[in-house]
DNA sequence: GTATCAACCGACACCTTGTCGGTAATCATT
DNA sequence: AATGATTACCGACAAGGTGTCGGTTGATAC
């Protein structure tokens, strides 16, 4: 009695198990024995659809991107939305995305998942970067902002950002809420917006 | 004919050959036999001196971050210096770091090495973060900056400069210049610098 | 000279990834 | 409906990796 599925079927369920797998116990515990016990295929059934171990990393850290990046386009292309509102909300994607509600990316910063961890940080930032720039570049135009490097700009934001509250699970209340606010004035001062601008639209989240 | 050393002796012999092929092949390619192997020892000295591979990992970071932080401290503590130029030596010192000088470092960038490099840079980071804040501090004291969150400051500066500044292989040097300028400029608002103090003690190195 | 201890050895157990020749289900084509 | 080609699937196996362990040898102490 042997299951036959369509390779897409096959691929997706193969990405659910391993994602799963991953997030239990990081990427290098996890063996590709784990996964394919844990769907019932064989073990030549597994490198059919996938060449390599890291190719099915790379597909899943691909899924979990893509549509973290699909959110914040669509968030800086909405035409009907202020400029200092879509800041606060792209900024917010990313850090929802990156702020430990995943399963896989609640134990990401473990050692085990340095690779999982590097990949989708340069891909995550790789997308989101050129998105937040355009936003800046917005501001600018509208006299929001006075950003000289709105590349440069969106990278150090973006990058700190990324890096900074990564691992917020040892930090108390006190010194969240202390990184925030400082946050947002350091992104007000490198995008040269007004004093407090950011902090009416950003402060209720991270203030 | 058994070769015997004392085991601080030993060790350095293993931390030296395994930074050496971990410099040559990365982490995970380098095993653990071809250290053996290239030190002439039997499996079993190897872990009688460390007990897993991973152990030797953090050692060798342990070195290599140790005199990183070491130098910083030195120029930061440095009372005839003035503070502009501590600020420039400062940010230098942790460039060249990592700026692939450094055999080891000259592909911590590769997938096999996201281990060794997120270590390291964590361990970079957390030692270097404090030591800039203090040099932050002694530049408001002085009327220089005016920054009203230095470790946040500080932290956000170190994050940028250790993550952007590391894979500068693939950027034609019209990009790296574009890059270092527009970093200066941002230092400068984080700061709360005067317009192009900075540029003035840095732009040589990185303009 | 003998006892003790730390450095050293190498076979071995166990696990991992990726390969490969063969099998079975499905889809075209006539 | 039969035949052929394609594609999913299987599981044994090779190659190689990490860490263990009982035993051995050199150095040190007494």
């Amino acid at each position: 009695m042997r299951i036959v599925k369509t390779a897409e079927e096959r691929k997706n369920e193969i990405l659910d198990v391993a994602e799963e797998l991953f997030a239990e116990k990081g990427y290098d515990n996890a063996s590709t024995n784990d996964i394919i016990a844990r769907i019932g295929i064989a073990r030549g059934t597994l490198y059919h659809h996938f060449g390599s171990k890291e190719e099915i990393l790379d597909a899943i850290i691909d899924r979990m991107t893509r549509q973290a990046i699909a959110g914040a386009k669509a968030i800086v292309n909405d035409k009907d939305m202020p400029v200092l509102e879509k800041v606060a909300k792209a900024l917010l994607a990313i850090n929802i995305q990156n702020g430990a509600k995943d399963a896989v990316l609640e134990q990401m910063h473990k050692p085990q998942n340095a690779l999982l961890h590097q990949k989708m940080q340069e891909k995550l930032i790789s997308g989101v970067v050129p998105l937040f720039a355009q936003l800046i570049e917005e501001g600018n135009k509208q006299g929001l902002f006075d950003a000289r490097y709105p590349q440069e700009a969106s990278e150090m934001i973006m990058i700190y950002s990324n890096v900074a509250f990564d691992e917020l699970e040892n930090l108390t209340p006190k010194q969240m809420k202390a990184k925030g606010k400082a946050f947002i004035h350091h992104t007000e001062r490198i995008l040269g917006a007004k004093e407090g601008s950011l902090v009416k639209v950003l402060g209720p989240f991270f203030g």
